[in-house]
DNA sequence: GCGGATATAAAGCGCGTGCAAGTATTTCGT
DNA sequence: ACGAAATACTTGCACGCGCTTTATATCCGC
């Protein structure tokens, strides 16, 4: 076995890690708006993209990039946001084939209800990764994350 | 803003930012293996998963765990590959509520053909998230990960 | 032995997803 | 200025997932 070998064996354990790791936090974290607030992971992910934006919208497409989903599943969620009233859509007057989207005071208050929630599951679940042994390392490369940009 | 908050928006970045890279990873994957080996991400990572104990096998369970799938999701995903005859079912002797599972020649045939086109779709998109502002010092952590072991 | 817990299967249900095809609108080449 | 190519979003379709229920076989403590 090479130096080129053990490079591709770092790449996929590191992959593995990851993978683990996100499924972790996103079925808790799934588990807990779903049951508590009639929220998926990526309808907050949205909601909370859009809030990050402070009073500012958001193209469909950025949605997309945003919550790394396809251009038809950001569609059916916006629309599905829509039809709850926690988000409308705005026609672009500058260029009409784009559509902007923005929080609804409705739509900030129920982020504003759910994100503690949300917080201290992710907490939690991020605890309980740091509990395991295979975990531990990527979650303490993750709190240090900020300091390395 | 106090510490405590700041703990809370670390966090909440640590985790979009893993998201964003597990999203970009796995979509990438997808569409590599299922365009070129008819097989999806899960797929690949049991096949994966059941080699790398070699020769020995794994229960359902644990084939659950690693593939952090439902039970349900597990038995079809299994029920779909012993239909391909890329795996067979084994009743255990010693607990016989067991079943484990195990590579056939042809799984182990299928697994070495695509392994390749993973690591290589794999090393592009870690490639392509380093080129990224934000993923960058994730992508960084995660090379350096084996020797935080 | 007996009863409660555990491991898996199978089937039904609703849901969200990606892909491919379709429509509208803008941009570009000449 | 006109048609082709590119872009932004929508819609039809098939598929896999999670949850729940029903069923079966097995293990373990007492």
């Amino acid at each position: 076995m090479g130096i080129a070998d053990d490079a591709v064996e770092i790449r996929a354990q590191g992959w593995r890690t990851l993978a683990a790791l996100h499924g972790l936090i996103e079925t808790s974290l799934e588990r807990a708006l779903h049951s508590g607030h009639d929220l998926s992971v990526v309808e907050y992910t949205v909601l909370d993209a859009l809030s990050r934006q402070d009073g500012w919208h958001m193209r469909m497409s950025q949605l997309a990039r945003a919550a790394a989903l396809s251009g038809s599943a950001t569609t059916r969620l916006v629309t599905r946001l829509e039809q709850r009233g926690l988000l409308t859509r705005i026609l672009c007057a500058d260029d009409r084939r784009g559509i902007y989207t923005e929080l609804t005071p409705a739509g900030s208050e129920l982020l504003a209800q759910t994100r503690p929630t949300h917080d201290r599951v992710l907490a939690d679940a991020l605890a309980r990764a740091e509990a395991t042994p295979e975990l531990a390392p990527l979650v303490d490369a993750l709190h240090r994350l900020p300091a390395a940009r």
